[in-house]
DNA sequence: ATTAATAATGAGGCATACTCATCGACTATA
DNA sequence: TATAGTCGATGAGTATGCCTCATTATTAAT
């Protein structure tokens, strides 16, 4: 049966793997010994040598596999068609969340990207992650709900860096997810989405007045 | 001369710092070889060991210096008395010129911030130069000049965080500074400034939709 | 059953961070 | 100036931990 045996493969190198993000999240990578992992995993420590060509490539794998899986989940987060806010703000909790939660492994994510000399690489598997939060922006401005004057790139920047940031501060100070960090930074997104409606954007255009007839009618709408 | 004994000590203490800050750079923490370090600051390897208990000692050491240094730019960049959006302009260039130019070193960082197994301390120098980005928040409050509805290290962790991705982005891209980043996070920064006036925030309050009025008038006045 | 191919093992090699017994240089006192 | 005492500097040696590779075990093929 040469599937199982292939199985079998998949299975040891999965263990290795596992063993690994445990010890590395618990003890860091420089307080991990290769004969630890491979204790942990019930093979050799010449073992781990088949699978993985040194320790720097197990730590790649390890980061590497930690942010396909949260790829996948900030995928679901905006697979929906709702609008845009909403998705905004549920790919924001889910980003927050697991930064806060694995937080160890974000801390280690940097230091699988600087192999020896070279200037930092990126983990493709990384830029496939931050390639989600791209997306979403596109989408946005291509149903017109995000002002298109802004590159992707920069507000991607703005959404992706408090995000992480704030998960730093949150973390060091032991304070658990706070959903005001996101209220926060969606309410800050408005100003690419009332861009073209803005009066500091388009001070003179006849747009910019409508807009805020317009804001202002169902302001009084309310009342 | 007591005095030039103590000179001559803090001059190899020195010479010691700038050959690892130098060597790290260049080579990255792993390829650097203690003996190397010794060599390019002209003494012998066990000399190290008598100003820096260890490797991960000298590499704070490093770290905490680069910090400090930068520290010392941005209250300069701060201290003027000039109005909130030029100052925050200034430190913004100056925070993310630092960080494209010494991009190696602020890697490196959050080398230093893992100590073996302990989850991430903050270095004291880091934690200082966060604090000048929350002065100028502060001042901004005072001031009038920002709404003081948002917490300040929220507003920081969106100037900060943003700043320290882009970087992160320009290095990767190869590309160099670029101010439009700048001021696409001042214009969002806006927000700040007029949130008391904003309907997103006080949805149903008669503020709101007075300022909104204010607006459309100042608006109309241009026509 | 025999052979071939592939996977697993762990003792040993090797690089390197770190130690420590020794040495030297400087200072203080007679 | 001689001598003792203190403290910094040295670098050969040690310990540690990554990694290799000759050997053994296991599976597949005929």
């Amino acid at each position: 049966m040469g599937d199982t045996q292939r199985q079998r493969l998949e299975a040891r190198e999965e263990a290795i793997l596992v063993a690994a993000t445990s010890l590395f999240s618990e003890s860091g990578v420089d307080g991990t010994r290769m004969a630890e992992i491979a204790r942990q995993a019930d093979v050799a420590e010449g073992t781990v040598y088949l699978y993985y060509k040194n320790k720097h490539e197990l730590l790649e794998a390890v980061v590497d596999r930690f942010w396909r899986e949260l790829t996948k989940g900030a995928k679901l987060a905006v697979t929906s068609n709702a609008p845009l806010g909403q998705q905004l703000t549920e790919l924001a909790s889910y980003h927050l969340k697991s930064l806060i939660d694995d937080f160890k492994i974000v801390e280690i994510t940097s230091r699988a990207r600087q192999r020896h000399g070279e200037p930092g690489r990126q983990l493709p598997q990384i830029r496939e992650y931050v390639r989600v939060f791209d997306l979403i922006m596109q989408r946005g401005i291509a149903s017109g709900e995000l002002a298109a004057s802004t590159p992707v790139w920069q507000m991607r920047d703005v959404f992706y860096g408090t995000l992480e940031h704030s998960a730093r501060t949150l973390v060091l100070r032991e304070q658990p997810f706070d959903s005001s960090v996101i209220d926060n930074l969606l309410s800050l997104f408005d100003g690419y989405r009332l861009e073209q409606t803005s009066v500091k954007k388009h001070p003179g255009s006849k747009q910019a007045a409508l807009a805020l007839l317009q804001q202002l009618e169902s302001e009084i709408s309310r009342w």
